[in-house]
DNA sequence: CAACTTTTGAGGTGCGCACCTCAGAAATGT
DNA sequence: ACATTTCTGAGGTGCGCACCTCAAAAGTTG
């Protein structure tokens, strides 16, 4: 059987109650019996029974996934990730739920995140633009307790892991080099697309790939970014222009997480095949890999994405550190075959 | 708050004596009781509390990870994240381990498995070729309840989740496609390379593999499997005799999880470069991607099949349903840019 | 050495549930 | 209406720990 702290009790030679004073951190215990402690907990190999902690502590977890209101089938994705998640963490007391909020808008942002009470919410994934008023109330809310991470966008703290999401620019890299790879010719000109390059993602994708274009496929030439912001018409009106121009466009490239309008548009006016890699597993994603409408995808897991982002604020919580090795999110390469 | 067990029984107007009787699948209930009460858990949301069940029930896992006794990189990796999940699972009185066995030797695993006893062992992940002896050995564990899963090879049983691994077949599709895209030439030899053509992962991979090339790459030809049983001597023979015969190979696949040998050795013969696409990250295969000496690798995530192989343990014990999603072992293309 | 202050021990209660016993109550058969 | 059988309720104990109180022991100070 498994020590309990009664048993690390007679190994230390003190009683319930200092070991209880030790093991919580509690004042009023000299140095000299600290150590004794701990090298009985070492001696014996020690370790705090998790569901009697939490059960006497009468804790539980209530964390708080913020998303962009707008966004087609990948925030759908998203959500319906975060609504399993929220089953499946339900045995362990962790309560998990996405808000949808205009989180372009810095200051209501900044407003909902002010409002937040440490006792109904214990941790926030926040999915939004960097603002000062947005970076402003996240410390506010580490200063009251509540954990918090940026999910999938905003800027990482440098070291810490209060990121969940993908290396953006080994991101770019990796389909820069399946463009470079799946190309048939070796020249050629890469159409670039984005919903918007305000974004740091974006910024950072565009620079891992044009990286790797320039160094390992100089006959392949990378054109200006090109920006939906999300509008199916004005899509149709530049990429008519772009093709216009540029004749030899040879691939296709859909830096941000919709790839629907793009690809759709694409497809209506090329001539001839391209290659083209987009972003995130979503329905259309997959049906059009199948279909071998489009080549490869560049995603994340999402389902992990979610569970990593509950489990880094539940370490969080208990002063534990996460499993590194398991909260590290892959870039993954989706072909049809490997669906 | 979340409701008790208490709540419940004031719910349902019964008292908590019945609850623990249909809680607990206890006999000695009339049937509308036991509807009372199940339609009261509906309608206040009732769910156990895990974290006091495991705690009552004084229950603690015991699992085994039963791991071939030879093998190169690949085998240590896995006991590596056995050893990672080990520390990690601790918290949740999970006791996780490897051993080693001769799992070749199917009298030997067979006498192995026989000797395990329920009461210091609740589950067991297997990782050894199909054979009568072990089949049979599997059932007698699962009847004394002892917990069995399939641990990357042998054979699942259809429809069940006992099998914890990739789809062999999708993996040798996917593989396919990526040497038949990362063809600079139409037309080509494929060397493909197994440690033994016996086991059946090797035989799906070899299928998928045929699959796509045929269907999809009608100018590359595969060759006949190479077994290479592990012996660089005889591999260095084999290689020698089929470059001599066949000056136009222009991609190799590894289907085995040991590719150091055959890598080496094609290294050493070939003249001109070939595509070359191996499985398993390993420090050989990511060492190897980085210096450009092979193309791409598929792989399975290790610590995550080794998660997964514990969650799925730990769910049929308490009979709980894994989360099918989570369990779901992909296939990772792995290049240089996404490692 | 008395008067403190700091450190330690002893013991209790409760978290939500499992598991057990015993005594009534309700349903069933004759 | 009776004895039986089946069901239900009341209550207790313990899982391993957190958190609390009170008293006693050990140390410190002037």
């Amino acid at each position: 059987m498994r020590p309990t702290a009664k048993d690390l009790a007679v190994e230390a030679g003190v009683s319930l109650a200092t070991i209880d004073r030790v093991l919580n951190g509690r004042p009023g215990v000299k140095p000299r019996t600290v150590n004794k402690v701990n090298e009985a907990i070492k001696r014996i190999g020690f370790v705090r029974n998790l569901a009697a902690v939490n059960l006497a502590r009468k804790k539980s977890y209530q964390f708080r996934f913020l998303l962009p209101d707008h966004g087609d089938q990948f925030m759908n994705v998203l959500v319906r990730q975060i609504e399993e998640a929220s089953k499946a963490f339900a045995d362990e007391m962790t309560d998990v739920a996405a808000i949808r909020l205009p989180v372009e808008d810095p200051y209501k942002l900044a407003a909902y995140l002010g409002a937040l009470e440490a006792d109904t919410t214990q941790g926030i994934a926040i999915m939004a633009p960097e603002s000062p008023q947005v970076r402003d109330a996240i410390n506010r809310l580490l200063e009251r307790g509540i954990e918090v991470v940026q999910f999938l966008t905003g800027q990482p703290k440098a070291g810490s892991n209060d990121f969940v999401g993908i290396d953006n620019h080994a991101a770019g890299a990796t389909a820069a080099q399946l463009i470079g790879r799946f190309s048939t010719s070796i020249r050629g000109k890469i159409l670039i697309v984005s919903e918007t390059m305000q974004a740091r993602d974006s910024i950072e994708r565009r620079l891992g790939f044009d990286e790797v274009i320039n160094r390992e496929y100089p006959g392949l030439q990378t054109l200006p970014s090109v920006e939906t912001r999300g509008d199916t018409a004005r899509t149709a009106r530049i990429f008519e222009n772009v093709f216009a121009n540029h004749p030899d466009i040879s691939g296709i490239y859909v830096m941000s997480a919709e790839a629907r309008v793009p690809i759709g548009e694409i497809s209506r006016l090329a001539t001839k095949p391209l290659v083209k890699i987009v972003h995130e597993r979503t329905p259309f994603t997959e049906a059009a890999l199948r279909s071998g409408e489009i080549d490869a995808v560049i995603a994340q897991n999402s389902g992990h994405l979610v569970r990593s982002a509950v489990r880094i604020l539940k370490a969080r919580n208990d002063q534990r550190v996460p499993l590194a090795s398991q909260e590290k999110i892959r870039i993954e390469i989706l072909i049809k075959e490997n669906l």
